[in-house]
Order: C-alpha cells, then sequence, then structure tokens
DNA sequence: AACGAATGATTACAAATGTAAACGAGATTT
DNA sequence: AAATCTCGTTTACATTTGTAATCATTCGTT
C-alpha cells in the first residue's frame, strides 16, 4: 500500500467487488454485496469513501459519478495482508499454518499445489 | 476460540510471551514486554485483563496474584488466525500468497520446507 | 507498625471499524 | 417542470483497539 493504512475486513470485501471487473460504479458494488452481505447502500457508500480516503480506490470523475480504480492489484494487497499476517504469528512461523492448511477442510486444488511446488523449487519470479 | 472473540495484534503479542512458557506471571509478561515493545506497565496490564475477559487466558489464583494460562495452544490461534486470514483473501486464494511467500525476503528455513513436501506428500494429522 | 512496590481493577481517551441515516446536487421519469 | 432516484458527502454512534493513568490492596522491607 501506498501508505501503510489497513484495509478491514468490510472494506476487503468491497475492494473484492472492484477488483473482479475494475473499474467499478458505485452502483455494481452496491448492488453486489447489498445482496452478497445484506448491507444497506449506505454502508456500502461509507466503505466506498473510506477506500478512496485510504487511496486504495481512485475515483475517476464520470459526469456526476464516479469510477472506482483499484490502486493496487489483489495480488499486491494478498502479499500484504500475508506479511502482517506472518509477522503477526511469527513466532508460530509457517509450519502450524501449514499444518492447519494441509488438515483444513478445505483441500488445496491442483493449482494450489503447483503454487507449492514451485515454492520448492525455489520460487518464482513475477508477482512482486 | 470458544467464543469467536478476535485477538488483536497487541493482544497477539502478549499471548505469544504466555505460549513461550506458561503459565506466565503478570511479572514476566511486562518485564519481557516493556523491553521488547516499549510499552509501559499499564498497557500490558490492560492486555491481560482483556485476553483473560475474552476467555484466552485463564487466571489461575496465586495468593494475590495471578498465573495466566493459555487456554488455547498457539497452533489452534494460529490455524484460526489463517481462516480469518483465507476467507478474507479467498477470492485470492493461496496462490499469490504462496508466489508471495517465494518471493519474499524471508526465505523458508528447513522446517518449513520439510513441511510443505508434507502437505504435498497428502497433508498429515496431527495439527487440528 | 509503616512504607513503598507490584498487581489487579477501574476509568480514560483517541483512532479505527462496523453500520447506517441525513442531506444536497445532479440525473431520470413522468 | 415536478417528483423521484441515485450518488457522493457529512454526520452519527456503538464497539474494538492501542495506549495508558489511577486506585486500592497486598506483599515485602525497614
Amino acid at each position: 500500500m501506498s501508505d501503510k493504512q489497513k484495509i478491514s475486513d468490510a472494506e476487503w470485501k468491497v475492494l473484492d467487488v472492484v477488483w473482479d471487473d475494475p473499474p467499478a460504479t458505485a452502483q455494481a458494488v452496491i448492488s453486489e454485496l447489498a445482496q452478497r452481505e445484506g448491507w444497506k447502500p449506505a454502508t456500502i457508500k461509507t466503505l466506498l469513501s473510506r477506500l478512496v480516503k485510504k487511496q486504495v480506490l481512485e475515483p475517476e470523475q464520470q459526469g456526476s459519478r464516479y469510477l472506482y480504480h483499484p490502486r493496487i492489484t489483489r495480488e499486491r494487497a494478498v502479499a500484504y495482508e500475508a506479511d502482517s499476517f506472518l509477522s503477526k504469528i511469527c513466532k508460530g512461523s509457517l509450519v502450524p499454518m501449514l499444518h492447519h492448511f494441509a488438515n483444513s477442510d478445505r483441500p488445496l486444488d491442483a493449482e494450489e499445489l503447483a503454487a507449492l511446488r514451485q515454492l520448492l523449487d525455489g520460487g518464482d519470479r513475477d508477482t512482486d
């Protein structure tokens, strides 16, 4: 993130909708999340504003409305979240987490396994 | 967690000290974190109380003091954190995160690589 | 017995977060 | 044009979090 501002859980959901098909109108985000999360339009508008203030979304004026552009990629945001997550649990480190994934009810799919193999093979160079 | 209470970042640091050598006295936690984090004793006492209120720490009366026992293992807490982390970024999924780890400045150590191999080999059954 | 230090409890207070209503200025419908 | 709808902005308010001071009690020391 440009600023080391955290993206909250609720904000993340908003951002997720924008990432799905950017740039997004308030309309799009509101109708999606009003339904998916049961949020009032007002709530979603607040979250959009906060993301703009945090400079995570860039509003592009379109007449009287905005188009909201993500200013960071999902990959970058995920990396950032992963880092704060990891530094938080750093004592426990990756190991218990990986064990947990291994045992979770959410089995790894082929793509994830491929990513893991790549990790084991010494990493790759395309994400950051 | 018994209650679906979140453990905040600051609280996590306190818990970490307790996990390191449980049960812990306030003394131990305070001297450790006052130094490591530069926190005032009052701050640490607040965090201890909050963890007790969240039922993450169990106070055992020892005379007029307490011994603080963790009510969940670090592994369990890590798993819980990992889950909320993952469900937050579920759209982006494990893949970008793993890519990120692969490229991070924090190289994987031997133990982590071993855990990964285990994961690839079909998981294990001892953590949860 | 008196005093000071440590501990747990209570209170404090600002910032962030979740959740939303109210308001005002365009855009749309009638 | 009037009424309505929508959007962005402003304001609201409770809860959580970060950070801490204060207070009362007890424990150890003098």
